[in-house]
DNA sequence: TGAGTATATGCAATTATACTCATATACTAT
DNA sequence: ATAGTATATGAGTATAATTGCATATACTCA
């Protein structure tokens, strides 16, 4: 490795950051995050968690997925999202939200006692 | 102070979170943050820095004031803006987007050289 | 008091966002 | 192949956000 990838400074595209505030200013969204920190899920979790459409599921996360906060894996019929860790280490922020800040939160909470009910029920895809 | 004030958990409103990321989600906005980082400015040093209309500096202010992330005080004909403390130490991934996110984005390093010219320039109200 | 300056705000136009319904696509299992 | 399930997406609607212009308000200074 050149001496030069030690000198190399990171710039920020104010479109990425931006579009990272813009992705975590809504509610849904900070609550599928929450949802995700413990590991990956698929839409239909998210969805039965949340209770909401799964359309509306499918575009919350797409909208983080442009974002880079989230990344996608498809297994079989199903699309798992889980955090994309790159991210996390370049805005170090974001761990602090997602691990501090939503815990706060007592509906992240109550999501979070619901996830772990949905996913011992028959209703889980797993 | 009674003991239940040492016991007390801060509970975070998803209103509050979701309203400052709100608030953190615009190029605009995230310039001014930069520009309050190192001390109160009034509107039109912000106004010329950033090179928008009066009317606009003024609604993003007021946008960034109601989610508490800045306070203002009239000082005569002048109304001057800083950072608010008591948000930053409660929402500490604040402190980090203002030292340390901005700090890579080149169009803010660019705005703090021009607001140091502004300033020193005859056409700054101080 | 009157002119000038700084800031806030009502209104209107434009654009962006969130949501739902219906449908398309992709995959599984019989 | 067919039916069923999971996910994505087009179209339409409702609401919110951004901006500029014009104007109101508040203050200063002569």
């Amino acid at each position: 490795m050149s001496i030069i990838a030690y000198t190399h400074i990171q710039m920020v595209m104010f479109a990425d950051i931006v579009y990272i505030f813009k992705a975590l200013a809504d509610e849904n969204r900070i609550r599928i995050l929450n949802l995700l920190k413990n590991g990956e899920l698929c839409v239909c979790d998210i969805e039965a968690v949340l209770g909401i459409k799964q359309s509306n599921a499918s575009r919350h996360l797409n909208r983080m997925k442009t974002a880079e906060i989230i990344v996608s894996e498809k297994k079989s019929q199903w699309v798992y999202y889980r955090l994309n860790d790159n991210i996390f280490k370049r805005f170090p922020f974001l761990s602090i939200i997602v691990s501090d800040e939503v815990e706060k939160i007592s509906i992240c909470k109550d999501d979070l006692a619901l996830l772990k009910k949905f996913k011992a029920s028959d209703r889980s895809c797993d």
